[in-house]
DNA sequence: ACCGTGACTTGCGAAATGCAAGCGACCAAC
DNA sequence: GTTGGTCGCTTGCATTTCGCAAGTCACGGT
């Protein structure tokens, strides 16, 4: 209960997790960008519980992540496809496939993502300047949309990574 | 049950959802990222429970994202700081923030992120060529590390957002 | 008439989560 | 020198979510 009490609270991390903390959320995403888009594809695909798999899909049509989109009058039949704000989902996606490659693939990436031709994992640069991105280059700060309680919590404080 | 057996699955996304799918830790990440690093800090800011919060911090130092560090003898106290595998899950953060500012922020980013002097997002580019990334000009193939049935499963097929 | 497919719903037990309380070792104040 | 507070937890019990198996409904094929 609590967890969704917290993704009321104007945070830009905690509200995207309201849907994608749910389990089997991330993955069917994936199946999505995959190019799945039917019921039955992602179940056999994952193995996840039929009523939990309908619930998610549920969820993300409402969220409007996917669009629901039947095929078939008689009878009748669904798809489910990315619309664009299920689409720029995909930098998220990038990243744990970037982490999961770097850190759990030892024989290797099981899946590349192409680009033109050629495999590549996805690198962050800074919208403003385009330097490449890292931990240790990045802090935060109170943005506009801050209350008064983030603005006290989140005010000057040194990063972790920039006190040793 | 079956998602912790999905996991196992040969996939460098659903690795690393093993422990990044569980409620509350991608929060606790944050506020590691933000520079909090003591139990009760982490329990203020999030009001999570507090066995939760144990057993995710427990979680997080097995899986060798966080360093459990004692900084008081009498009594022993401990405060929890990101390693290098840990702050190497800042992409996927702010790729979050990213997407939670653009579709959740209505009043503006109630935090920002700081690259020198200027506020800034998370762009993805190729780690090959430099090129912007995004969903149109990216598609996928099974890679070195495959097994047979994700050859067969995840071969030629056209993504989604290129069959319309 | 029967089987198979696709997209679900229902019922029920198991597991994860939440809440409240307590605990043990301190320290600081009255 | 006892009360009160902090910190980092653990325990017990209620609630919620999840998983599994089965069933349903409308077809279409043979």
């Amino acid at each position: 209960m609590a967890i969704e009490a917290y993704a009321e609270k104007n945070c830009s991390i905690a509200k995207p997790l309201s849907f994608l903390g749910e389990r089997w959320t991330v993955l069917i995403l994936r199946d999505l960008f995959l190019g799945r888009r039917r019921f039955d594809e992602f179940q056999a695909s994952l193995g996840v519980a039929t009523n939990v798999l309908s619930r998610r899909l549920t969820t993300l049509t409402e969220e409007g992540i996917v669009e629901r989109r039947r095929y078939s009058e008689h009878p009748e039949r669904f798809e489910y496809v990315l619309t664009e704000k299920g689409r720029d989902l995909q930098p998220v996606l990038l990243a744990l496939l970037a982490w999961g490659d770097k850190y759990t693939a030892e024989k290797g990436p099981p899946l590349e993502v192409v680009h033109g031709d050629h495999a590549f994992h996805a690198v962050q640069i800074c919208s403003v300047c385009g330097e490449p991105v890292d931990s240790h280059n990045v802090h935060s700060r109170p943005g506009p949309g801050a209350n008064s309680e983030q603005r006290r919590a989140n005010g000057r404080r040194a990063p972790e990574w920039l006190a040793r």
